[in-house]
DNA sequence: GTGTCCTATTGGCTAGGCCACTGATCCAGT
DNA sequence: ACTGGATCAGTGGCCTAGCCAATAGGACAC
């Protein structure tokens, strides 16, 4: 029959494409469910007959989802007593590298490879909406620190706007894997006295570049700003 | 009251000791026995019902290890074929990009990030030993190219040999993360003509500027050569 | 030779069931 | 009142049995 047909495109037959299974479909509907729902670490799902059906499929294949999950981190399945949900999600890497104790420095040189890269793609392709975002997270974060606060939140959320402003699919789920890693050197940094007006000005520069659609000073300006973290990082090293 | 009392020992009290399921010792098992058969890619594991026989296993059970295997991208395991063995090994986020189909500008971007930061790490920490592969890869890529290669082989080696030298654990690992997905790229760029020459030429530049310390030379010309590589998936993305 | 069809083999998935574990509850003993 | 053991409902672990769907390769017609 024809079926082959729509197989068939005219690039080069890159890999042997796999079909999907259901077991992956019934993953992705899962994760995709907790995301909307905002479950967090510790919050249980159904259990499993119920979960299978209301999924449609047979628990044998809701346990090979289940499986899938728990390989990649997402959920731990305790016997008797029902799944819940693990905090770490990408987990692997970052065990990994938080077993060799103090990587921080390899933390910020990864963030410097990664952010500085998505600075310039945001300062290119940011849209409107992007532009929105970095600016509320620029101004929670000011807010926070004229009320005496350190601004973390808003800090995490400048990152993560500029971080989606980049729009790579690719550089952003390696933001996410080392988002943790990152969040703690964060918090440090931050604890730093005068820390988090130096860091507010910082922002406000690569705000503007990316603003100004100008990658080269985007990139710079990002630069700059994660070489002034990771003097925090070395100063506690030295501690 | 003293339901305190239960959390407080005088030891941390490690982590709730998981159970072993059953599908995990398959998994284990069945990784053993490629290994000890010498099994490489491309090969093929027995049927799902003979294999689960010969464990003593039900076949749900050995479906849930080979999903397990399968996450972790050991094997692939194809309706109809059989399941075969994958050369790789890390594959989580590879198939979940490769999945949306054509991300080369992606893998570029990501890789101009990682790849620009680890020459400018190479420049400032490469030994000897790390100049001297480099080097070597050179010199394979060159040998080749001079027999009517491609270099393929020699270029791989060489960026291998680069993210070596940045000594930085977190970037050696996104690299092997994206391995395969630039690989792909790989192949394709040097298919160009004259795409060799001009990228052993760029190579060059990469490596005086590691051997001479110098980290802005060398990240300059990383990024330079990884420009060159992305103009051909531009090209490819044309076709 | 070439293309089509058939079929054995293999994985995909379901249904239904029993067993093992967990945690909460209840109750007897102290 | 408190402790400890027994009980029980709920949950996942694993199995058996079976049918469906995809693949590859050979038989066959042309």
């Amino acid at each position: 029959m024809s079926e082959l047909s729509r197989d068939l495109p005219g690039r080069p037959l890159p890999t042997r494409l796999s079909r999907t299974r259901l077991y992956e479909q019934v993953a992705e509907q899962i994760t995709t469910w907790i995301a909307d729902n905002g479950l967090t670490a510790g919050e249980r799902l159904p259990p499993e007959r119920e979960l299978a059906a209301r999924l449609g499929v047979s628990r044998a294949t809701l346990s090979q989802a289940l499986v899938a999950l728990e390989v990649v981190g997402v959920v731990a399945v305790r016997h008797g007593d029902g799944t819940v949900l693990t905090g770490k999600g990408t987990g692997a890497i970052i065990d990994a590298i938080r077993a060799h104790a103090d990587r921080i420095p390899e933390i910020i040189e990864t963030r410097d490879a990664l952010e500085t890269k998505l600075a310039a793609l945001a300062a290119q392709r940011r849209t409107d909406e992007d532009l929105a975002a970095i600016n509320a997270a620029l101004e929670e974060m000011e807010r926070d620190i004229e009320a005496g606060g350190r601004g973390v939140e808003g800090d995490e959320k400048f990152h993560g706007a500029v971080t989606a402003a980049g729009h790579s699919d690719l550089l952003y789920r390696m933001m996410a894997t080392i988002g943790e890693l990152i969040r703690e050197t964060r918090i440090e940094s931050l604890s730093q006295p005068g820390r988090p007006r130096d860091s507010l000005a910082g922002h406000r520069r690569i705000a503007d570049a990316i603003a100004a659609g100008d990658p080269a000073a985007a990139a710079e300006a990002m630069h700059d700003h994660i070489t002034m973290v990771s003097d925090v990082a070395l100063i506690r090293d030295d501690g």
